[in-house]
RNA sequence: GAUCCCGUAGCUCAGCUGGAUAGAGCAUCUGCCUUCUAAGCAGAGGGUCGCAGGUUCGAGUCCUGCCGGGAUCGCCA
């Protein structure tokens, strides 16, 4: 887009005349070619300095001169040359700072902020590279707990912000649907299982089993073995285990797509686990071609000793495969599908090791592209436990909190203080629409609090603390979001009927104060900040920007009233809080929330 | 025991990958609804960035060693 390419152009041009212009005058006396390993370019503190600037600490040495002087000289050559056509050029000590003129923020960087919310952050090359990404993940006939809303959300958001930015993301719902424990719960069925109790109450009595017998297991070691021992018997095609286990798998999937389209979650691919079985046997012939492949203690495995690793298991002893198999299966058949350039596992950090182990022996095996696999770990959900200490979710043990059960809750607390407002907040509104809304802002809510925690850490989850709204929240952003709506509602008749090109024009003449122009330096950042999204895979840095954003805004609206009597000047604050809108509903977008028309 | 992650205000977290006086939110205190939505805004107090060394012009950020918390370490996923 438009002001993508003036970011670029403007750091672009700061490194040219660093390298080139520069360069000629100062290498001469100081006989060092590179200045870049001398020179960098940062962004400042504060807008108050500028929009990028450039130490002079590193160059003291080799110049023997004092880093305020050298900065001086610089900014000297920098006030003559190309850059000084888009920015003022100071020094403040030893820092040469660029400040972007105002004729080019509220100039082309303001026109391409007006452009629809489609085109504002979207970058569209040629060629369009594939981005496999595997995400969410749930297992079958386990209940959709809030741990999961972490994979899933930040894999929904990195396909989002992919596809943004001239990437073509596949999505891939690695469905849990193959393993020991679904031996584990057809011995459960088995056992005290009741068809008609399935059919009334689903996944719930699923689970109801399988902490059940899991309990016995505990108990009675034995129990165990049997259980490795029906799921051989599923892997070898026993009929009536594959039955069962197809009826679990088909109402699991139905509940699971219940509650990724309320939180707007697609997927290209139901590909669990199982979809890979029958590429296994390809997979073992591959590997013992290379002679990769041993036997140890009764097992198949791939020795990892060289690199510090454990074995990478490949058949256990009773002869079934294990999760690493089938996931060394799904790259391949994945890698020969899309030719992707990067496949990015969504997965809890708990499986760093495994994932090291599967790309460590798709290397061995001689596919280059393991390196561009990545595993995007994050931590685990916590809650304040009996003890007041943070404690783990299990399934087995029965200690876990749905998903749905925390959305509906945050849901019935935002319909709460909606109905207790002053009438004229929700005046108009129906009781559908007070739903509707009340909907977007609760999801918003959690799914915001989830994706603002940086993936690295654990998350604190607090129910009373995430449903207060009140500070840097999901909501906050939806509320300044519907201010800028309110706005444009409230506009009188012909100033909202001026065509975008017109505000742009009265925006040139009548924006000056700085907390106007705050707000588009603001704005501007969004590419960047969604590049440094796709290096780090962090879409919380996004989450982040947008609180900026929002911060930024409320300091403008209450400082300035836009429907002034001047219209002219009304028209060209008007240009301002349509760039702000568009553009929090496009970052909002991109993390997957959703925005009310009021609130 | 080994490997990896985390430790920043009372609590929950940012800190743009080594730069300008360490920032927010919650909680506490003080102001602001006759101005487009107060789920908001402005301000105050609160810090030896776990501890000790090291690298450097410069370290919350990098290296080493401790301390504390967590995850993982072959037949679960």
């Amino acid at each position: 887009m438009l002001f993508d390419l003036i970011q670029n152009k403007i750091s672009d041009a700061i490194g040219e005349e660093l390298n080139i212009r520069l360069n000629k005058n100062f290498s001469s006396e100081y006989s060092n070619p590179q200045l870049s390993e001398f020179f960098n370019i940062e962004l400042p503190p504060g807008f108050d300095l500028g929009d990028f600037a450039i130490p002079a600490f590193r160059a003291a040495k080799p110049y023997k001169k004092a880093p305020p002087l050298i900065a001086q000289e610089l900014a000297k050559y920098f006030q003559e040359g190309e850059v000084s056509k888009y920015c003022d050029v100071s020094t403040a000590g030893p820092y040469v700072n660029f400040k972007v003129k105002r004729e080019i923020l509220i100039g082309p960087v303001l026109e391409s902020l007006l452009l629809s919310g489609d085109a504002l952050a979207e970058k569209n090359p040629k060629h369009r590279p594939n981005v496999v990404l595997e995400f969410s993940s749930p297992n079958v006939a386990k209940a959709f707990n809030i741990y999961h809303l972490r994979s899933t959300m930040i894999g929904n958001s990195l396909y989002r912000i992919f596809r943004a930015r001239g990437f073509n993301p596949v999505a891939i719902n690695h469905l849990g649907d193959w393993g020991t424990q679904y031996g584990t719960l057809a011995l459960a069925f088995e056992k005290y299982g009741d068809h008609f109790e399935l059919e009334k109450r689903g996944i719930p009595y699923l689970v109801e089993l399988y902490v059940r017998i899991n309990k016995e297991i505990e108990a009675d070691p034995s129990l165990g073995d049997k259980a490795r021992a029906y799921f051989a018997r599923l892997e070898k095609g026993d009929a009536e285990i594959r039955k069962l286990w197809e009826k679990f798998v088909s109402l699991s999937i139905k509940e699971f797509e219940r509650t990724y389209e309320r939180l707007g979650v697609h997927f290209d691919h139901y590909w669990g686990e199982s979809f890979y079985v029958p590429r296994i046997p390809a997979l073992e012939k591959a590997l013992a071609e290379k002679k990769l492949l041993v036997e140890s203690e009764g097992a198949q495995v791939v020795m990892l000793d060289r690199f510090n690793m454990p074995p990478c298991l490949i058949r256990k002893q009773d002869g079934s495969t294990i999760y690493a198999t089938r996931d060394l299966a799904a790259a391949i058949y994945r890698h020969a599908k899309f030719a992707f350039e990067r496949m990015i596992y969504v997965v809890g950090a708990e499986q760093k090791l495994h994932f090291a182990q599967v790309f460590k022996t798709l290397e061995l095996m001689g596919y280059d592209w393991a390196k561009r696999c990545a595993h995007v770990d994050f931590g685990l959900y916590k809650f304040a436990g009996d003890e007041g200490a943070a404690q783990k979710m299990s399934t087995r043990k029965g200690r876990f909190v749905t998903l749905e059960a925390v959305l509906d809750e945050a849901v019935a607390r935002v319909l709460r203080i909606m109905r207790a407002r002053t009438a004229d907040k929700t005046a108009g509104m129906s009781d559908v629409e007070l739903g509707e809304a009340a909907e977007i802002i609760g999801t918003g809510a959690i799914v915001f609090n989830d994706l603002r925690t940086d993936r690295n850490g654990d998350v604190h989850f607090d129910l009373e603390r995430v449903c207060d709204f009140e500070g840097e929240t999901g909501p906050y952003i939806q509320y300044a979001h519907t201010r800028c709506l309110g706005i444009v509602r409230n506009a009188p008749a012909a100033l909202a009927a001026t065509d975008a090109a017109a505000l742009w024009k009265a925006a040139q003449s009548r924006l000056t104060e700085p907390e106007e122009l705050d707000l588009i330096r603001t704005l501007a950042r969004l590419p960047l900040i969604l590049d440094h999204v796709l290096e780090t895979y962090r879409p919380s840095a996004l989450a982040g920007f947008l609180i900026d954003i929002t911060k930024t805004f409320n300091a403008f609206y209450r400082a300035h009233k836009v429907l002034v009597e001047d219209a002219e000047l009304a028209r060209a604050r008007l240009a301002l809080v349509l760039a702000t809108q568009r553009t929090l509903q496009k970052g909002l977008t991109l993390l997957g929330m959703k925005t009310p028309e009021r609130m």
